[in-house]
DNA sequence: ACCTGAACACCGTTCAAGT
DNA sequence: ACCTGAACACCGTTCAAGT
């Protein structure tokens, strides 16, 4: 994969023999034209590829043929194209529809498969997200709680309480996803049975099925959401 | 405060005029020797002062009075410097007694709060934390399920959920923990109301009690952990 | 065993200059 | 309006060399 010079190939060699020529190609500003899609795209792209650490302004540009500098016209920082690149994937989540509980499971299911396919995001939602995609589902996941009867500050936990556990979840999840890690991080554990027997006996970092972990995890939430709503200080006063 | 130079005070200047002072002095080595302790406690002054980008090899280097390669003698890489900073913090976090729930809601409240008096904490979880500190209060943690009748899958569940939980309430505080970033983030939420209905009609980011919220939701999640004892493909089989 | 100077191969970002 | 070359002020890390 050259990352240099692939400009549409017609600019100048073997492509200058027609007279005229000229009129047929498409202005070049239309033909490759760098625009911001293109470049969170790209971005996305080298994260999928090689992590956070593997993001660079440089080695975007050099995929977009383009100098390092130019993006700076496009983008303000570094750190405009993480939180673009964080709002580019929500968009892969669908905003599903139904009863409530079955809605909200849905989603937040669909968050998580969304983040773990991107493993590099769970610690970028460590910055502000504010962008359409993730205000989107936000307002979605709110809304179906809502029209469940949670009002107030119970409207308020749930909202968050779902959110944080499925990005904590997302985010541990992810730092367990290679194997070997997994395997030596195990070892580590029983090397040590003595201090921690708890751990080693139900044996902690099993390369356990991680999915059904959540889902039942998700479900005592939700339980003990449904349980809360109408109850307490906030949402039945006197 | 200066960083350079403070090598105990003593070498040449004003202290040269007693003879055979030489043999007052401690040994170098002794008095200021470079340890791991030392390096991980500056790293995390460092992270609490200017977060995870203040931390630079050459910066802690630096604050410790030795050249940037030294630091490669008792240290492997600068990830290393993190995990060893993550752990180190974990030490803050009280283990306590009691009853099995008052003992999980303890530990989790208190775990929370240390995350974020270092709120450079959270996103650094997205790496394998196995140091001593985390996997005693690890194991503290299942310990207290296991006690309480989790068994299986279901206590997993219960440990996983209770940890992620934590950790993406920690993250998503962190990152709200600037009045003006809420502000702003407000006013973007109120300026697109027909987008956002039912998050600017409950206000979603306001400046409100984050520490009530996690217990609301904490709780929530516990009763519906409580209520799953026992119950289950796993923990009651036919 | 512990520490250093010099150097390598990178970074993000700015800025005057080009078209 | 959009793109670039050159440069600034940094990085993490290695390695031969010092004590």
């Amino acid at each position: 994969m050259d990352a240099k010079g692939n400009r549409a190939g017609g600019r100048g060699g073997r492509s200058g023999g027609v007279p005229g020529e000229v009129w047929l190609r498409e202005p070049r500003a239309r033909r490759d034209a760098l625009t911001l899609d293109r470049i969170v795209a790209t971005a996305v792209d080298l994260l999928d590829a090689d992590g956070v650490a593997g993001l660079t302004m440089r080695r975007l540009a050099d995929r977009l043929a383009v100098a390092p500098p130019t993006l700076y016209w496009h983008v303000k920082t570094k750190d405009d194209v993480l939180d673009l690149a964080v709002d580019a994937i929500f968009a892969e989540v669908p905003v599903p529809s139904g009863p409530w509980r079955d809605a909200v499971r849905e989603l937040v299911l669909a968050w998580r498969a969304t983040m773990l396919r991107h493993p590099w995001s769970p610690p970028l939602l460590g910055r502000p997200a504010l962008g359409p995609n993730v205000l989107e589902r936000t307002e979605f996941l709110q809304g179906a709680l809502a029209s469940a009867g949670f009002t107030g500050a119970h409207l308020a936990a749930a909202t968050h309480g779902l959110a944080n556990f499925v990005i904590g979840s997302a985010l541990t999840q992810s730092t367990w996803h290679s194997p070997e890690a997994l395997g030596t991080a195990r070892a580590h554990l029983r090397a040590r049975a003595d201090d921690y027997p708890t751990l080693v006996a139900n044996d902690h970092l099993a390369d356990q099925d991680w999915d059904a972990l959540f889902e039942r995890g998700l479900d005592h939430f939700l339980t003990g959401l449904a349980q809360g709503i109408g109850s307490g200080p906030v949402s039945s006063p006197p």
